[in-house]
DNA sequence: GTCTATAACAGGATAGAC
DNA sequence: GTCTATCCTGTTATAGAC
């Protein structure tokens, strides 16, 4: 779907995205990056000459094209419902590696108005994960509203238990989570 | 309960949170501070010796002060389980100023190790959180382990409702949590 | 494309007058 | 207790050799 991305640009732009994840944008210096990027600074804004946010802008782009592909797409092809969030699941898992990464989502949010250069990816994103949840679980049977609401409350746990893994230094919040959504998205209509 | 503080110094630590709160720890510079402390920096440095991590310190302890005192305290006291969920997410949606505050438990959380010199707190927050929702729900009729899962759930689905009301720029999550928190708490032994 | 070295700047922290 | 002015360190960003 996305152009063509050599192993190394992929694996350069996993590697910032873990410090992105671990310290946040502002907390993200150039030193923190070239040592996580395994490059040095000059060398990386030679690959990003728009800087620190050129970089966010990549990694987070990269994310979400990984999770379209990964997450999303498996939930909106055909199978059962049951089958296809058991994968969805399982993606998940591996996307935050069983609880232990934040989610970028959360730490490129900058509450300060809504003014933050990735505000409207964010929001999008945030956006298609409910419409594929919800999606589901209209299929499942449910009515749309409720479909929706179940959709909503999914995304709301899935962030939820991320937030609290990390504040308890325990993936099991994580693990709980993913444990119980096919019941939360399904209900008794599975 | 606390030492006795001047009002300023309340005023003060609330002005001082709201910045932290919006821009975390890193990006919440100390120009930042102290347009929204309203004080010069070095009026901060006299008041705040240890410098900005003093600041995020007692703003953290206030925060967790408050808390303790307007809605863990009411959950534990005595009367009709649903009446203390009630009166808890009043003063929830006063502290979170309906969804468009972000938590400082999540903003002060930096995921690199549990070396973040917040840590400590910050697990015990939600761990006393997550013993004062278990024991509504206990006392409602629930076992210690279905009471102990409906509570890790609800601060799942707070935290979770805050981030995605940032994220969408909406304070409709977090309203969605607080109404449906009642019956996450309770459920049918309401 | 990646490195060493360095310039330009912002951020945290202090001194000292009032 | 608060201000103006300043220091020093760390950060962003670039130049130029290889």
């Amino acid at each position: 779907m996305a152009r063509p991305l050599s192993i190394d640009e992929d694996e350069l732009l996993s590697r910032l995205a873990s410090v992105f994840r671990d310290l946040g944008y502002e907390g993200a210096s150039l030193a923190a990056l070239s040592e996580g990027a395994g490059l040095q600074k000059a060398s990386l804004y030679h690959r990003f000459p728009g800087g620190k946010q050129q970089m966010a802008d990549e990694v987070l782009a990269a994310a979400i094209g990984w999770f379209g592909e990964n997450v999303l797409a498996p939930l909106k092809q055909g199978g059962e419902p049951k089958t296809r969030i058991a994968a969805a699941a399982r993606r998940l898992d591996d996307f935050y590696s069983g609880g232990r990464k934040a989610c970028l989502l959360n730490m490129l949010s900058s509450p300060r108005s809504a003014d933050g250069p990735f505000s409207p990816a964010i929001r999008s994103s945030f956006e298609a994960l409910i419409d594929a949840f919800s999606r589901v679980a209209r299929e499942a049977g449910h009515a749309p509203k409720a479909a929706r609401r179940r959709a909503e409350r999914a995304v709301m746990l899935m962030q939820g238990s991320l937030v609290l893994s990390r504040g308890l230094g325990s993936g099991e919040p994580f693990r709980a989570f993913l444990s119980a959504l096919p019941d939360d998205l399904l209900g008794e209509a599975a």
